[in-house]
DNA sequence: CTGTTAGCGCATTCAA
DNA sequence: TTGAATGCGCTAACAG
């Protein structure tokens, strides 16, 4: 392996003063800068990432803790954060919590032992205790998608309570008081933030305040099937369903084409977060899209800000409501509701549509 | 920060032993073997990466270069990558290629630089100049899921060639004769492969050769749905369409809706590789499925095997078949096919349905 | 502007 | 089994 001082002697000059051409970036003069350059580039040498870490005490490495790299929303957003990490000179070592207090706590103790610049955390919802330790420690964090309570760390978040909203207003302008909703966790703060405000106002909207109509998953696509299925085992024949993230529409909706066969086609479907294939299914699902790849790379900005010493705010993004519902159907919902007590949903009946 | 120097002096013992009973697992009294654990415990002691690094001339870190963490194979591979990685006591740096020579070069480098035990590279398909160099360097490479032209690396990758058989006898068991190909970049051996298999083959399969019924893109959803776009400009109305990897076939599914209407409904879809709501449309896609998990997992496995000085092997790993076809459809595709010269697609004339 | 030198934290060698 | 000493490759402080 070719060292600095191989370039050095190459090059005709002190192990110092290559040194600084490669990396100083101070005062040196046009010769040797050429010459040690010149070397370098024929002996084709790469710097030592680890010494140089070791001296500097800082190694240019941001480490991503999701809890699922195969969730869309998180590897839109892995993909934002890498790339502006890259832009800002970093690289960025990847892990997947899979949703586990232990599995964060270990990775949390990997990040530190590589002694990255700082990190950026979608949290599980768990004992953070972990975390504590290290930032006892000083380690720089930006929490994203996600809050974690008892930490002043910056969180660079979805709007939740205003992406509810336009879902809410959404569903009143199509008429629906019959909707299921299959939430998220309570211990995440996505699940809890976007099912409180979705219980606490949806009355306000004309939604029927059933609690059958509600039921929770843990944001897998199986676990949004198993909800819906409960919903439905009880009687429930909703006029449309609000998924808590992307996931959980697609589990709601297997279990909905499972359950109801033809009949699915006549539940409205809207989701938090927006997927790729949303406007192929029958109906389409409309969705409040929140830019995960915004959330990346804010997150990695705010990030570099704290690595810096510069002041980091936290943030909501805001959300976009796409309607992709066509015009309120003519043909009711096929299914006698057992809890249904009037009708609302007519073409005549339907208010203004959202913006 | 806690150095090794700190927990020697608490532990009472010096600093030699402390790193042996840490790290060395060498010849340690219990005693002092106790008290050094303790005393890590006690200041929550963690080892300095890049110090041990640059001693121990390895990393225990693992790069993954894949061309898009976006795209659901990727971060399948990527998931199942790091999990067993870190099953086998390694992290994995994460980094993006977006298919580009340049960017593939740059990360390579920054790889490089960092010292990595090794690698898996999901390579792009253009100049391969810059990992010539790194291979020189002698670092471990294993290529997953493409193959990379005059490099020995050991390659895991889906059986293309297999795959496509699947598909051409489903094909043929649904009586497709006019058959849209929207394939990947030739660049790319998953492409080129998936490609060469199809054309060399369909016309045994009852298949018409027209090549105004072939176009490609380049793996992104947006490419495959302008390639499908020219494939209807030029006047084809194919009663299949097989799309050559999953993003493909979503963009081809939004060209048919966007140019047919509903008369996309009569269009039957296959793909090599299989997504999530591929059940959910209407057709539903059927697919052949390669399990991305099991390419990173034993692209993990090589390399470790590699990095170990023990032989690593190429693998193909095999495909399924997933039909989510009906019975077929009593109506016949709704326009008028210009270049079509005869029928073959009643329900009596149906051959054996595949396997 | 440049050469020399001292360590960063750790694993490992060599003596004891 | 253990302590002391060495150096991995590099940057930064210092002296010239």
């Amino acid at each position: 392996m070719v060292t600095i001082k191989d370039v050095a002697a190459r090059a005709g000059v002190s192990l110092g003063t290559a040194s600084r051409v490669l990396s100083g970036g101070a005062h040196t003069s046009a010769d040797s800068r050429s010459r040690v350059l010149a070397a370098a580039a024929e002996l084709n040498y790469i710097a030592h990432g680890p010494a140089r870490s070791l001296r500097r005490a800082k190694t240019d490495v941001l480490g991503l803790l999701v809890s699922d790299i195969r969730n869309p929303f998180f590897s839109e957003l892995a993909h934002a954060a890498e790339r502006e990490a890259r832009r800002l000179g970093y690289t960025v070592l990847l892990a997947n919590s899979d949703e586990d207090a232990a599995q964060e706590a270990a990775l949390l103790r990997a990040f530190a032992s590589q002694r990255i610049d700082g990190f950026l955390l979608a949290p599980q919802g768990g004992d953070s205790s972990a975390l504590r330790g290290l930032l006892g420690g000083g380690m720089p964090l930006v929490c994203v998608d996600r809050t974690v309570r008892g930490s002043e760390a910056p969180t660079i978040a979805p709007d939740n309570a205003g992406g509810v909203a336009l879902v809410l207003e959404w569903l009143r302008g199509r008429g629906h008081r019959e909707v299921a909703f299959v939430g998220g966790p309570a211990t995440i703060s996505t699940g809890a933030e976007r099912r409180d405000a979705y219980l606490s106002r949806r009355a306000e909207h004309g939604i029927s305040t059933d609690p059958a109509l509600v039921d929770e998953g843990d944001f897998q696509a199986d676990s949004g099937a198993a909800a819906m299925r409960r919903i439905l085992g009880r009687g429930m024949r909703p006029t449309a369903v609000f998924g808590a993230d992307g996931l959980m529409t697609l589990g709601a909706v297997r279990a909905l084409r499972a359950e109801l066969g033809d009949a699915a086609r006549g539940v409205e479907l809207v989701s938090f977060d927006d997927l790729d294939w949303f406007a192929l299914t029958d109906p389409p699902v409309s969705a409040v899209r929140t830019d995960a790849s915004t959330i990346g790379r804010l997150g990695i900005a705010a990030l570099v800000d704290l690595i810096n010493g510069r002041a980091a705010v936290s943030q909501r993004v805001p959300s976009a409501f796409i309607d992709r519902a066509g015009p309120a159907r003519a043909t009711a919902p096929p299914l006698s509701p057992p809890t249904r007590r009037g009708r609302g949903r007519t073409p005549a009946s339907r208010p203004d549509a959202p913006r």
